[in-house]
DNA sequence: TTAGACTCGCTATATGGTTATCGATATAAA
DNA sequence: TTTATATCGATAACCATATAGCGAGTCTAA
């Protein structure tokens, strides 16, 4: 994996419902599914799982596994269908129904993401921003207004706002989490690196740049500094 | 549960030799170097694993067996020494040794990363940016000068850079990974959502924003528009 | 000084995801 | 029509990681 960092299960404690999708197959599925979305665009109708995994870095019967969660089903011989198949997993990842979201920290990350038109073709639409900077408070970033942090909770509440970005330095993320929950926000992405803490049915994921640093760093010293580590290696 | 998505063998096929430490704990080292960092300035200066997990969210035990890939040594009954589990942490991952990087592709994404300044307090120094946009080329963004790609692989060799940031559209990433190849980059850092085809020695690591979302969405629909599936789910 | 409790470190087991194997089926070519 | 081949779907073996259990050491407090 790139490492998957995976991590899979960073996030904490165990669920109360386990998924009945493994995690990292969960986290493969964008990955085929922005391959199918250019192979329909170059023309191609049909694509076996052995083509999918040559071109991916996967063996077929991992791709197989991941693609028959989606509920699809193939054809010997002549493999998927690929407008079935991508509309297949979108229907699956919830990318039919677009989700509205909050972001809140509308510094160097957020105005990124807040920036990202294509998010909308993957279920997402960022419809405000929140600050707590005077300075911030009334621009327009892309096209979206950056409002008080202190009308979040009102207006997700009115708007029925189910997800929460926060990018925000790691010392007021519990802060606005907390005010996300108060505003009934059921799901938060979080690009702040701290554990937060919010209540058993809140779902929480953490996008951890530094994690994949670290796997990056730690590699690049095994490789260079440290042939004295080799050996240490197990 | 955060859930870690990372992932973690995301990247493609195995790797030549294989890490001494799991994947899933390298990206966890991250999480509690934060943590301590908090803790020591607020004082603190021995901590036990079953703190570090209570406040983290994992149990006593995987704490201790993360920590003790970086070769640290506790004593029982006081834990171990802030401080110090900090520069073991720092020095296992390679943080001491500051990594030189390029990033390729100045765009919304692109511009977040070469603001952060804190990613020097980890290990990483982006030293310049590149692009193929004669608007861009010239620039300068957050005092780093952006280039024209076709310096890359050139000026890669000469300043033995070892590290790239893949930034640029999706159609983009698979050219710009090349050439940094050709200048001799050994780890590449990729956001771009498609898999990159490098030669087996270049370690890669997709930063895959969509595969958060997809986690996200899932759960999201799986709670809100679909009790039907939920007699399905396993 | 001594009893007690807490925590580390090691070894063993359990869980979950990945990989291999096998039979069935549809297509294409003979 | 028949035969060969590629691929799917399901089951089973395998492996990595997470969890549990146990013994040993050290600090605290009586
Ligand atoms: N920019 C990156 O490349 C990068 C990389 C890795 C991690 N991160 C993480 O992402 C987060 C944001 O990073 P950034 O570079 O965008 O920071 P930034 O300083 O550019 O932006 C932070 C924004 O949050 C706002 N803010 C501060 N306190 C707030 C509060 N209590 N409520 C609401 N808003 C508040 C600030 O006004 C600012 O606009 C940080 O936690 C950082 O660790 C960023
Ligand atoms: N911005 C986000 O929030 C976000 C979120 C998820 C994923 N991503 C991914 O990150 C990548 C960048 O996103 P972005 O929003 O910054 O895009 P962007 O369009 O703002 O920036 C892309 C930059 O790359 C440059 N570029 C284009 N072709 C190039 C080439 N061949 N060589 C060098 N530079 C080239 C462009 O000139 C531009 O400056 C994309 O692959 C996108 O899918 C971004």
């Amino acid at each position: 994996m790139v490492i998957d960092i995976n991590l899979s299960n960073l996030a904490g404690p165990k669920l109360p419902n386990p998924p009945s999708i493994p995690q990292p197959s969960l986290a493969r599925l964008p990955q085929y599914h922005h391959y199918l979305v250019d192979l329909e665009a170059r023309g191609i109708t049909r694509i076996s799982c052995s083509q999918i995994g040559g071109d991916l870095g996967y063996i077929p019967v991992q791709v197989r596994k991941d693609l028959q969660y989606t509920g699809i089903i193939g054809k010997p011989k002549t493999g998927y269908s690929v407008p079935e198949l991508i509309r297949s997993i979108e229907t699956f990842l919830g990318w039919n129904n677009i989700n509205e979201a909050f972001l809140v920290g509308a510094g160097n990350l957020g105005t990124a993401l807040l920036g990202h038109e294509r998010f909308s073709k993957f279920g997402l639409r960022i419809v405000a921003a929140f600050d707590t900077d005077p300075e911030k408070i009334g621009l327009w970033i892309h096209e979206k207004a950056v409002l008080s942090l202190d009308q979040l909770s009102d207006l997700a509440q009115r708007m029925s706002v189910h997800l929460g970005i926060i990018t925000t330095p790691a010392e007021a993320a519990q802060a606005v989490a907390d005010e996300m929950v108060k505003g009934g926000i059921q799901a938060i992405w979080n690009f702040a690196p701290v554990k937060l803490r919010v209540p058993e049915n809140i779902i929480v994921h953490n996008e951890d740049l530094y994690s994949t640093l670290a796997s990056l760093s730690w590699k690049l010293a095994r490789r260079f500094n440290v042939p004295i580590q080799e050996k240490e290696a197990v």
